[in-house]
DNA sequence: CTTGGTTTTGAACGATTGTTCAGTTAAATC
DNA sequence: GATTTAACTGAACAATCGTTCAAAACCAAG
């Protein structure tokens, strides 16, 4: 048993996921060609298939891990009251989105080259991540605090603007970040709250 | 001079066109090839080149097709006062683009896949097509009917709220086109007029 | 230094890509 | 019916695709 600790394995690997990434999220999933990736990486394309089985699970692995990741960070975001949640929800999704803008644009924008049973499970967590949301907001609506004629309407309304922010907002721009989540909870609030536009 | 009228020259060159949209909608631009278009339309390759000089004036075209269309409709679906304008302006976007769900798609998703000329006059368009909003809202704020703290950033979360529509929404679901543009222009008014949530 | 096993190379596989073009088909005019 | 021209076919082009694999390179342990 040699060639454990000098090995390169493990340090190609994450480069391999790392350029495929960036990559895919720049000019999207079919246009990039494994040698692309692989020329990135600094190694011919053969070697890829030491970390991946094949292209496409490239692509899934890269997108679950994402949306898990996703999943876990959101849940310990949330403390509180419904208003006090949608809030922490507000700010979470953008500063979250705003860290790993290629992992986000390839999630929502490369469900439809995915294999249909990779297709399922990727849009199973989807699922799970609006319904935090609308659970949120279906507390609110029982405690009094907001005021939602459709949860399930409002929560696509509500994540479709924070996901938004991602096209065209820059760190480097007249805003802030801090700024950006200010503005944003403030509308979520006014639009959702049942406390009126104060 | 023969062979003007019974030409298939106007009859097959828009279902090249309808092919192109329906495949690069559903498939993705890069991954979409030459001869699936054709098989569609029902031809071989070489005569898609009858009507098209290469693949990316196709994308192209398709894109500032939408985009040029959309700019016209939007101007004449807007009359009356600020807030008015508003309310025609989310009915307007949702209406539109719920009847091309593939021009949407291409439009929001190709981006990436254009030259740089051709980049940088679809994003033109679109950026027109931003500035109808925003300069709605800041007639809404000049008149006291609108709270907006910053009208670029609303004008973006509006768009992007209202698009997002069509990542969901199907007609032959519980909801009613009627009833989604009556809920989000109810979310967009609390969320950006003077009047509170009456 | 030799051995043993990991990692990478580099060439090759058949399939497919966008595009071109000479030749065939078909329809309208004379 | 002959002529003319638009529309299309079908084969071909070089390039590139994802993937495989024997051989070479490399490094740690004995």
């Amino acid at each position: 048993m040699a060639r454990t600790q000098g090995s390169h394995s493990d340090i190609t690997g994450p480069r391999v996921r790392a350029a495929a990434l960036k990559l895919f999220a720049r000019h999207g999933y079919a246009a990039v060609s494994m040698r692309q990736i692989a020329g990135e990486v600094g190694v011919q394309a053969g070697a890829l298939y030491n970390y991946i089985p094949d292209k496409q699970s490239l692509l899934f692995d890269l997108m679950q891990d994402h949306m898990v990741e996703l999943l876990d960070a959101v849940e310990g975001a949330l403390s509180g009251a419904p208003l006090q949640r949608l809030e922490d929800f507000v700010r979470f999704h953008i500063a979250f989105h705003h860290d790993r803008p290629d992992a986000v644009f390839i999630a929502y924008m490369e469900l439809r080259n995915l294999e249909p049973s990779n297709f399922a499970q990727i849009e199973g967590l989807r699922r799970g991540y609006e319904t935090v949301l609308e659970d949120i907001l279906r507390a609110g609506v029982a405690d009094g605090s907001l005021v939602v004629a459709d949860p399930k309407v409002a929560a696509m309304a509500v994540i479709a603007m924070l996901t938004g922010v991602n096209t065209w907002f820059s760190a480097e721009g007249r805003l802030s970040l801090r700024d950006v989540q200010d503005m944003y909870w403030n509308m979520v609030r006014r639009m959702l709250s049942a406390g009126g536009s104060v």
